[in-house]
DNA sequence: CCAAAAGTGTTATAAGTACACCCATGA
DNA sequence: TCATGGGTGTACTTATAACACTTTTGG
């Protein structure tokens, strides 16, 4: 029985390092739950049907805006597509994943249906959507090691133990504050701002504050192995 | 004016490295050239329509070996999709596009109009054809050097030198034939056959066969930095 | 025996990790 | 002055690049 229309939608993978302040920081995954049948009650990821005059990165960003009220997108990048004919029940629908980062600090207003959840937490989800979360895990996990995104996850300044909070959430495993200076200033990554925070309640020296050095997504490591001589 | 409908293609940039045996050895990119207008005469990647009832990998496949009676094709990945709405003339089309390698000692009967281009030296390519094959070079260059990608641009067995100069042509750069063992050794990547060479027409000592301890896809050195504790 | 090709050994370097220790602050 | 958190210094490990040197073959 071949399909009579093939529809394409974008799907957004939206991470978020929340509970900051605590002491369980979690990376975190934008979802609505499903209203109506099909797959009542399951959580999707956010997205929609392409239009016919926008390109897919637009379409993200609108339909993230429109849909459940985020702006505060920094980071926004093409994950896989999803093609089996199959995936979704009815007309035949091709999905295009995308990976957003928003930064711990935004504290977007969202609709009653949309929540974020610990991807260590992850309900029942829709459709295909679950390994379009596990994939786009994999990628921030990989270009944390070799990218300068974190840009994308932090506030504009920051102390150094933040950034440890925040690679240590989207990474899942512990970080060494101290090393993570090193690597990452290194490869001029984070400048220092010159200030520094105030010192918290129980006392403590105060934190020098560092900022990315850029806001925009860029390779620091292209070659493990196998780089240009000289 | 808002397209009436959106149909999706799929493209591949298809690579292998040819003239081995010459002292200049290419990495080639497969391309056809248009016969009809549009952009009549310009070179084009291999690909088609996707049909309802295919995934768009199976569609690659399929077109590879019908249009350009491709079948050596060893390793296959997708790339990124352009959705911008008017990439090409008339209806609105999606492109997704995939990488694909073919191992130097495939020799594939191409069609009339289908070629092998060397990478550094392109003809004029239709519509948005050339991002895509440097986008594929790009990513196959990186790839080089955290995968076992290799397997999928090599025969079944091969000297050292043979990987040198495949190698090298993909990544556009000298590889030293020593590191390159050590390195693939010690990941475990290559493993020794036992066999060896008969040594060239000029004499020289005959080389040690290798092969690819497995033959398809894995990550094999996943974290360039902060990599877990123990 | 000589040229050619392959393989081995050695050294240098760079990037990271682990961790001990010192510093600045609030209560 | 002490607990707390931040910052510095340093030793260790490992992956890799560079390259000189040795081995094995054919003519």
């Amino acid at each position: 029985m071949p399909h009579r229309s093939t529809e394409h939608e974008v799907l957004a993978v939206v991470f978020q390092v929340r509970q900051l302040t605590t002491r369980n920081p979690q990376l975190s995954v934008l979802l609505w739950e499903r209203a109506m049948e099909p797959q009542r009650g399951a959580w999707s990821l956010p997205g929609g049907r392409l239009r016919h005059d926008e390109d897919m990165t637009s379409s993200v960003r609108r339909q993230l805006a429109e849909k459940v009220d985020l702006r505060e997108v920094t980071h926004l990048e093409q994950l896989a597509v999803f093609s089996e004919p199959d995936r979704v029940p009815g007309a035949r629908v091709i999905a295009s994943t995308f990976l957003g980062l928003v930064p711990s600090d935004a504290t977007p207003a969202l609709p009653d249906d949309t929540r974020w959840h610990p991807v260590d937490a992850l309900p029942p989800m829709a459709f295909d959507h679950r390994p379009m979360v596990t994939h786009a895990h994999t990628r921030l996990i990989a270009k944390l090691s070799y990218t300068n995104i974190g840009f994308a996850l932090t506030p504009k300044e920051f102390a150094l133990s933040t950034l440890r909070d925040i690679y240590s959430a989207a990474i899942a495993h512990p970080v060494d504050a101290t090393n993570l200076q090193r690597v990452l200033a290194r490869r001029g990554v984070i400048t220092p701002t010159g200030t520094t925070a105030r010192s918290g309640r129980s006392g403590g020296r105060p934190a020098a504050l560092y900022r990315f050095t850029e806001s925009s997504y860029r390779v620091t490591d292209e070659f493990a192995a196998l780089r240009p001589p000289n």
